[in-house]
DNA sequence: GAGTATAGCCTTACGCTGTAAGATTGTCAA
DNA sequence: TTGACAATCTTACAGCGTAAGGCTATACTC
C-alpha cells in the first residue's frame, strides 16, 4: 500500500531499465531476428519504453554493441588451470565457437573498433596466462594466440555466411549453383560439392574441430622456442 | 557535330553507366572514405548521376556488395601450377590478405550470404585444383582448404580490428587502456603490452605469415591420408 | 511529513537512408 | 523521320539514429 494509492489515479510503479537488461534485451532480439532487426525503437517496444529512453543506459547504439559483444564473451569458458595447457585451449577454442554460432551477428559487429569490455579484456588475459605458464616465452605466446583467435573467428565468419545452414539446405543450394554452372567450368568444385558436401552426414560444423587440432599442434612446436 | 548541335539547347551526350564503372566507383568510394561512406546517393554523385539511376545496373545495395566483393577476388593471385603447392598457396595466401587489408570493408560485409560471383568461383576452383592435383585426397583437400581459408579470413577481421593502424599510434591506444586499467587485474596483458607490442618495429601484419607457416605446415601432414 | 533536486522517461523533430512508382529523355533501328 | 525502348530523373515514403528539451516519479533533505 503506497502512499499515493488512495488517491484517484494510481500511478503504476515504473519499471526502471538497467544497463544489463537493455543489453540482454538486444542480444535477445538479434539472436532472434538478427542484428537488422535490432533497431532503437524495436528494442523500446521489447522494453516497452521510448526509443530515446534507452539513451540512459548506453551512450548510443556503438556502445550497444559493445556492450553485446562482451556479453558474449561472458559466455566462452576460460582455459581451466586442471587441464593440461593443450585441453584447456582446446575447451575454450569450442567454447568460443559456439559462443559465436550461437549470436551469429557477434563476429559481423566487431568491425569499426569496439571497445573491449571487461569479460573481453579478463578473457583475453586467461588465454595469455594458460600459454605464458605453460612454457612459451612471451613471443611464442603471441604468436600462438594470434593463429589459433584468427582461426576461430574466422571459422565461425566462414560458417556464419554459408548459404545453407542444414543438410536439407546444403542439398537444395548446390544443386541451384551446380545447375546454373557448366560442372567442365569449376571442375574442382564440382568435385568437391559431389564426392564431399553433398555426401550424407555431411555438415560444415565438423570442420571446426579438425583445422583446430591441426593449429594446436602447430602451436605444440612453438613451445620452448624463443 | 550531332544532330542536335544546331538547335539553340545543345543536350550534352549523355554519358552512359555501366555495371563495372559502378562497382569500381563504389569500391573507390569505400576504400577511400569507409564502407559507412558509401551510399546510393554519395555513390550517385561521383558518378554524375541521380541515385535511382544506380538501379539499372544494379538490382538493389546487396547486389552492389556482391558485385564489389568479386572485383576483390579478381585481385587475388591464383596458386600459380609452376609451383610447388607449398608455394603457389603460400603466394596466393598472401595475395588474399593483401587483398583484404587494401579493402578493409570487405571482409565485414561478407555476412549475411553474399552470391559468388564467376571470379569467386574461380578462386575458389583454383585453390582447390592446386591441392587435388598434388596429392591430396579430396577430405584432405576439404581439411587443408578451410583451416587456411579461415585463418586467412580471421587474421583480416584481426588486423582491421586492431584500434591502432600504425606504431605510433599503438603506443598510444596501449598507453591510455594501461592507464585506465591496474596492472595487477590484467598481468599476462600488461605483459604482452610492455614485452611484445610496445616494443619498437613491432606491427600485427607481421604475424600473419608465421602462423601462415604453421598451418602450411600442418597441412602437408594432411597429404596422403584419406 | 513537506519541499526540492534530479535521474529517468517521453515528445517532437531533423537529416539521413534505401528504394518504389512513374515521368521524361536520349539513342538507335526501321 | 518516326517510333520504341532503355536509361535516367523526379517525387515520395517509411524507417533509421539521435539532438533538444519537457515532464514526472523517485529519493534525499530538513
Amino acid at each position: 500500500m503506497s502512499i499515493k494509492s488512495k488517491t484517484t489515479k494510481t500511478t503504476e510503479p515504473r519499471i526502471r531499465l538497467t544497463r544489463d537488461t537493455v543489453l540482454l534485451t538486444a542480444v535477445q532480439i538479434a539472436d532472434r531476428e538478427g542484428i537488422h532487426a535490432l533497431t532503437m525503437r524495436r528494442l523500446a517496444v521489447e522494453l516497452s519504453v521510448e526509443a530515446m529512453s534507452i539513451y540512459h543506459h548506453v551512450a548510443n547504439k556503438n556502445d550497444l554493441k559493445d556492450g553485446m559483444i562482451n556479453l558474449v564473451f561472458t559466455e566462452i569458458v576460460l582455459p581451466s588451470r586442471d587441464d593440461d595447457w593443450k585441453t584447456a585451449l582446446r575447451c575454450r577454442s569450442i567454447s568460443a565457437h559456439q559462443a559465436l554460432i550461437k549470436h551469429p551477428w557477434a563476429v559481423g559487429i566487431m568491425e569499426s573498433g569496439t571497445v573491449p569490455g571487461a569479460a573481453t579484456m579478463q578473457h583475453h588475459n586467461a588465454v595469455l596466462g594458460c600459454l605464458r605458464e605453460n612454457g612459451f616465452s612471451v613471443l611464442a605466446t603471441a604468436h600462438a594466440y594470434s593463429v589459433l583467435d584468427c582461426y576461430i573467428y574466422g571459422f565461425a565468419l566462414t560458417q556464419i555466411n554459408l548459404p545453407f545452414k542444414n543438410a536439407d539446405d546444403t542439398a537444395d543450394v548446390v544443386g541451384v549453383m551446380m545447375a546454373q554452372m557448366p560442372s567442365y567450368e569449376y571442375p574442382y568444385l564440382t568435385e568437391m560439392a559431389f564426392h564431399h558436401v553433398l555426401q550424407p552426414g555431411y555438415a560444415y560444423a565438423n570442420e571446426f574441430e579438425i583445422g583446430l587440432e591441426l593449429i594446436l599442434e602447430g602451436i605444440e612446436r612453438l613451445r620452448g622456442t624463443a
